[in-house]
Order: C-alpha cells, then structure tokens, then sequence
DNA sequence: CTATGGCACGGATT
DNA sequence: AATCCGTGCCATAG
C-alpha cells in the first residue's frame, strides 16, 4: 500500500501514480552529482523543462529557490532548540571546501584502484600546499598506503628512488601526515599517534606525560600492562589508565580505518571521482546554541519547473509534433513531481537520522548508536527499499570536515563491538576469545567464539596471548 | 593441546 | 536478486 501518501510534503504533492512511485524510487537511488548529471541531460533533451534562476543570497552566496530570505542565513539566528535545522541546496558547489577544482592535474596513475578513494581525498586536500614538483613524490607515496592508510616503504627508498634529497620527502610526508585522516601515511602505528596527539593537543588539553607513554610504551599499552608502563614512566597506575582512556578514546593507531575500511573492496560505483557530499552537517557557528545546521545537496530542487509558454505553446503544435511534444510534456510534469518527492523524503529521512545520530555526529565513532534500516523505515512509515535507495552511494560531511558513507549510520553489531571492546579494557587478565564470548552471552548478546575473533581485529585490538 | 585466522557456506539484510 | 555478516570446520601457530 502507498503508506507514503501520508507524510505531509512542504509543498501539496499531488496523488501518486505508479509512474510516480517508480521514478521517485529511481531519483533517490541516484546520489547529488549523478542527479545533477541527469537533470543536466533531461534539460538539454526536453524543451519543456525550464530552469528557475532562484536568488542568491548576497551573505553566503547560495542559491534558494522562492522568495523570501536566504534559508541558510535566516534560520540559525532564529533557531533555539536543539533541533536540528535542516534545509537543501538545489545547487552543489563543486570543490567549494579546498578549492582544489580539478583532480586531473595531479598525478596519481601510480595508484591501485582500491585505495584511489583514500589518496585521493588526501591529495586533494594536500594539493595546494605542494609545489607541483613535488606532487609526483606525494602521489607515489599516497599509492603505496595499506589499507589502514600506513606507509608501506621507506623514506629512504623513496628519495632514492625518485633521485630528490630525503629531506624533501620527509617535508611532503608531514603534509600528508596533518591531512584529514590526521596521521596518515606514516610508517606505523605509533607515529600515527604522536601525529595525532600533536594535532589534538592545540584544540584540547591531553594527559599529561601521553607522549612520553607512547613513545616509549607502546607496546606495552597494546599488551595492556599498565603496571609497567607506570613504573617506567613514574606515574601512578590510575594515571597509566587515563592516559590509555584518552588514547583508546580520541585517537586511531590505523588511520585510515573506519572511515574508509568499508570502502576498501574496491567496487566503487564511480571510481574516477571523489564526489561531494550529499550532504553536510555542520555546527552552528554564529548562535550560542550548539545546534546543527545540515545542508542536503539536491540539484534543481525548486528550481526546475515546467516552461509555461511550452504548456501555452503546445495548442498550436504543428500536426506531425503534437505527439511528441505532449509526451515531453508529461514528461517534465512528472520529473518536476518526482524531484520534488525525492526532495521531501530526503528531508524527512535525513531529520531523523541527525536526530537519532546527533552524539556521534558530534563526539565521533564511540558514539554511533545500532540502528537497521528497517527499524527507520518503520518510524517513518517508508518501505525499507524507500530507505536502501535513499542511503545508497550516499556520503555526508561530519562538522570535524571528515567524509563518510551515509552507510556508516547504519551498524548493527556496534553494540556488540563496544560491549567487547568494555570487556577488554575491564578485565586485567588477558581473556581468550571463547571466554570472551561467554561473557557477551551473560550480556545477552549471543555471539560465537569465531565472531568474537572478528571484532577484535576490526577494533584493532591484538590476540589474547600478546596482551 | 588450545587459541586463532582463513575459507567458505547459509541465512539475514538491503 | 545481490550483498553482507555470522558461523562452522580445518589448518596452523603458539
């Protein structure tokens, strides 16, 4: 049955016909840029399709479809709760964040496909620091990252390898190390860390002595003998602890994992682009309040609209036409009808989603609450096709800058895999997988042995007899 | 001999 | 219908 026809749309849609539903469904599949690539097409073929120019607003620059002041600047000042605002943007800013417009200049034919993805974000970013003789070097190094986004081959290697004095690639090296998965591309996990920790260091204050703990505790932090990390460092046991909770906590010994680990398989819909955002979530910048402002990029929406000259036109259609220009017609209606659907049901699904995720949108990964797609589909009275479509291909953009798939919200063994993780930080004796497992059970979570070795490596965490 | 990681199969999820 | 994920079995490392 048509559940859908319940939700109120922002403006009145009109009854769905199966036309309708089919196309609404196939839009949404579709993620911003694709979309925009389809409309883009649609216009030049269908002379009965006419763009709006909108407004742009003269504060930001975006462009809004009706009259009235410009959504993005208005809102956030009227806003109080802690609702989320949301609104969409009918047009995407290609590369508006670096400003790094095309790819193409940079060269990464070095690259193997599977990990294009990740050098690319980060060549990106780094891009416009580098003096263009040296992007070579950073692109041969950004192809030869693992999957956990470490380094796989030494400096030294490197610099002979490319005939240039180690000093130069230790400088690009460190530009890549401060790109968004702060700590990639080093060469192992500890000078991922020291990275990181530097980086954190100048927005938040750290325990102190972390460094110290790192460098020369690694190890022992990992195996989780705390006790002798104390001693060695002269601090107490309690102190030891915090330090590993801020670590386990804030930052990421592979980092790379997470945010691209499930991408990694290598069958990315459009390989050859880094596609923006669909849509970005940002804090409110200008209020005191600490709602967030989401933007949802969706092109043409409200701007596209049937030309009425054409609907004028088409009375006085000459006879061998009349057939055709009626189907262009129908056909403009309803992509006008259905964008529109898409619009609204992107809103709606996006509004709960930020609602439900808000914590780890804001604090990050430990955060992120178990949620099915089914169990959104049935708050929002959706088929769960609806939400597969919707989320599909999909990425949005954390406030922290970072970009994931909108499949990331989506987790159902989350619970599970902190529940283990808590597990492991509280007992002292180091813990075999089977016994793990039947703590779990007593947890009601009902795992088995061989899925608890899982997770384990998923959180990075080592084999029982190497703690 | 026990704990772990690899491969592969079946059921759940999308 | 395609894909993902948990699980069982088996080889291997400790």
């Amino acid at each position: 049955m048509l559940q859908s026809q319940r939700l109120l749309p922002l403006t009145q849609v009109r009854p769905m016909t199966t036309a309708h539903l089919a196309q609404t469904m196939a839009l949404l599949f579709l993620n911003a840029s694709e979309l925009d690539q389809k409309i883009e097409s649609e216009l030049s073929r269908n002379p009965a399709l006419e763009v709006d120019p909108g407004k742009r607003c003269h504060i930001c620059g975006r462009i809004y479809p009706h009259k009235g002041s410009c959504p993005f600047c208005t809102n956030p000042k009227t806003a109080t709760s802690e609702e989320p605002i949301i609104f969409v943007s009918p047009i995407i800013y290609k590369g508006q964040q670096t400003g790094a417009s095309s790819i193409e200049d940079y060269p990464l034919d070095e690259v193997t496909p599977e990990y294009e993805d990740l050098s690319m974000y980060v060549m990106r970013q780094i891009a416009p620091e580098i003096p263009a003789e040296d992007r070579k070097l950073a692109a041969y190094l950004l192809a030869n990252l693992d999957e956990d986004g470490l380094l796989t081959i030494e400096p030294v290697e490197i610099a002979r390898y490319h005939h240039v004095p180690i000093s130069r690639v230790e400088s690009v090296i460190r530009l890549i190390q401060h790109a968004d998965p702060v700590g990639v591309g080093s060469p192992s996990p500890k000078d991922a860390l020291l990275i990181q920790l530097k980086v954190l260091s100048e927005s938040i204050s750290i325990p102190e002595k972390a460094q110290e703990a790192i460098e020369v505790g690694m190890d022992l932090i990992s195996r989780r003998q705390f006790s002798q990390l104390a001693k060695i460092l002269g601090i107490s046991h309690q102190h030891a602890l915090e330090i590993h909770d801020f670590i386990s906590r804030n930052l990421n010994p592979f980092p790379a994992r997470g945010n691209w680990g499930d991408v990694r398989s290598g069958k990315v819909k459009n390989p050859s682009v880094f596609t923006s955002p669909d849509i970005v979530i940002s804090k409110s910048s200008s209020a005191n309040n600490d709602c967030l402002l989401v933007e949802i990029y969706s092109p043409y929406s409200g701007l596209l609209k049937v030309n009425p000259l054409f609907r004028q036109a088409i009375q006085q259609a000459p006879e061998e036409k009349t057939t055709q220009w009626k189907s262009d017609l129908e056909q403009a209606e309803l992509l006008v009808k259905c964008l529109q659907q898409r619009t609204n049901t992107m809103v709606r699904l996006i509004g709960r989603l930020i609602k439900i995720q808000r914590e780890f949108i804001l604090n990050g990964d430990a955060d992120l609450k178990p949620l099915t797609r089914a169990f959104l589909a049935k708050e929002l009275n959706l088929h769960e096709s609806t939400i597969s479509r919707a989320v599909a291909n999909k990425t949005a953009q954390l406030p922290d800058g970072k970009i994931i798939p909108l499949s990331k919200f989506f987790d159902r063994s989350l619970n599970i895999r902190t529940a283990l993780r808590t597990i492991i930080e509280k007992e002292t004796r180091p813990l075999s997988d089977s016994e793990i497992a039947a703590l779990l059970k007593c947890q009601g979570f009902n795992v088995a042995r061989r899925t608890v070795a899982k997770y384990r490596s998923m959180e990075g965490i080592l084999p029982s007899h190497q703690r």
